[in-house]
DNA sequence: ATGCCTGCAAAGCTTTTGCAGATGC
DNA sequence: GCATCTGCAAAAGCTTTGCAGGCAT
């Protein structure tokens, strides 16, 4: 239930904030940026402006309701935090993006911080590479 | 010498091209954005444009002379490239910047990619902590 | 002399903000 | 009814681009 999520984190419940919510479910996985969710809600013919698009997600973002990821340049994109950490993996042909979560990796991070005489807060981990898949433009290439 | 590289790189010998240069040099370690370059410029009394530097710097890029960086958001930063790669550490209280390198780390990562059909290219690993100096913010709040 | 570089100003892009009206509670 | 929320439009960053003149080779 979308609209406890919204109440538990002290925001109304709206049609936009519903809306959003609805699209970054129904992506499970996908990573959208604003520009993404906004043109989701125009095919689905809602009158829900960029404005709001971008309130809404940094609302939800202080909220802990998604995360918002910084990949290559430019634009942000937003995924539901689904409480589980995890770090990514970026086709650079593709784009597609996989997760994943390393426990040697993670852990010798806090190793690494704590040496420095860090107390680590969080981490930013992204891999770019490119992936052998039959369908990446990159491998086709290849042929 | 700086000149080589520029000449090596295809890049025709210009005193901005050489002034960017010597400034990135001379702040080594540290990560400077456009417009820090630019404003360091101007205490030079340097007349070189803000366009110019970030051609300059997007040219560098290219070449392989700096490095960019997004840290947290909105402004890109930039380092010389010194060839050995490290990753970097963000005090959020201070804003200073470590650089590490954790060959464990760097192992497992290509594990990992290889295990999810990728061959890496490269990666941005970013930690983000608070800094147990004596002059950080963060610290004197503790007390 | 030629083609690459530069400064300036203007445009581009993503994201944020101000404000008046609308809506949830 | 009141505070919060929204849409629109305008503004605010950061960065890129067009163009006419300038400089390295």
């Amino acid at each position: 239930m979308e609209s406890n999520d919204l109440r538990k984190a002290g925001l109304k419940v709206t049609l936009p904030r519903i809306k959003i919510l609805e699209i970054l479910a129904g992506n499970h996985g996908r990573h959208l940026s604003a520009e993404d969710i906004y043109r989701a809600l125009l095919e689905q013919s809602e009158d829900i402006g960029l404005a709001t698009v971008y309130r809404v997600l940094t609302q939800f973002e202080a909220a802990a309701l998604v995360k918002r990821h910084h990949f290559e340049g430019g634009t942000a994109v937003f995924e539901l935090n689904e409480g589980e950490h995890h770090d990514h993996i970026v086709c650079m042909d593709c784009g597609r993006v996989e997760e994943f979560l390393d426990c040697g990796i993670e852990r010798r991070q806090l190793d690494v911080a704590s040496g420095l005489g860090f107390d680590i807060e969080e981490h930013n981990l992204i891999l770019y590479g490119r992936c052998r898949r039959e369908a990446c433009p990159h491998r086709r290439k290849r042929i």
